[in-house]
DNA sequence: CTGCTAATTGAGAATCATTCTCATCAAAGG
DNA sequence: CCTTTGATGAGAATGATTCTCAATTAGCAG
């Protein structure tokens, strides 16, 4: 058993929830996905498992997942949420290009030290950290000074 | 006329769009709004105004004033998407509780200007930085350990 | 092993914010 | 006052997500 299994297993025991195989199912498939992935791709890949997985428990597992600590919501802003592991993934900023959609990203470790000092402070418990920074990308910038 | 109503104006110019009475009273509305606000919102309030502004018009203009850089995206995963002032607001970080939903906003002038020397070695324009980071705020960490 | 109880599930309907369609309207220049 | 093209209003369409509810399962007690 991997090591998120024990972590989401934990995690539903403290909530009094049950481990059960469509939950089991929808894990070791999230881990098997790239890091980042909507819950239709996830559906899709669960269902090559087993076709006894619904959409709704799909839809109903990935909120657990957030709370477990496990993933967390990704870019935003597109048709469907998507999502991103965060367990042993090290935090990064997203650079989103407004023009091609073409996506960054860049390490904020030295951002997530200062928030965490913040935190303290405020005694607030971060859960998640997501830094998304929105504009045009070298590659569009080139291409909209040659158009003038 | 306001400052916001040239920059909008300006920008419709360039990008060879009419500045139009519909979107004159959506602009003015935003303004006249909290920092904070959803389509419907503003739809409300332009419809207090004039009762023939569309809903598809509010929702057209909205990605018009983002592209102009007047507002953006705010705190995300709400059913409605949110906006927030940009021009004129200094940005600020989101500290969104998980249990009460209560939102605690902070000064991001620092982080700011590292993001911005990145941005210029990548470069990349930057025209929205959004940071969010969710958990628990003290209140309710507070009474997570009383009720054990 | 068997029954009990409450949580979980699958299937599809329902919701609801947002986008689209299309006929009508308005602005700006001649 | 035409003309052309973008803008608009009304309501239909879309589509991701959530809800409903009867059937199933897990975990536990006997």
């Amino acid at each position: 058993m991997q090591n998120h299994e024990h972590m989401f297993e934990a995690f539903l025991v403290k909530k009094e929830l049950k481990f059960t195989l469509p939950r089991k199912l929808i894990l070791s498939t999230v881990f098997a996905l790239h890091e980042h992935f909507d819950a239709e791709q996830l559906y899709d890949e669960v269902r090559k498992a087993s076709r006894n997985v619904s959409r709704a428990t799909v839809y109903r597992t990935i909120p657990l997942l957030v709370e477990a600590g496990l993933i967390q919501k990704s870019v935003r802003s597109e048709a469907r949420d998507t999502y991103e592991h965060i367990y042993g993934h090290p935090r990064h900023a997203h650079w989103v290009c407004r023009e091609c959609g073409g996506v960054l990203e860049t390490d904020m470790q030295e951002i997530c030290k200062q928030l965490q000092k913040r935190a303290a402070v405020q005694n607030f418990e971060i859960a998640e950290i997501s830094l998304e920074i929105k504009g045009l990308c070298w590659k569009c910038r080139n291409n909209a000074t040659e158009s003038q």
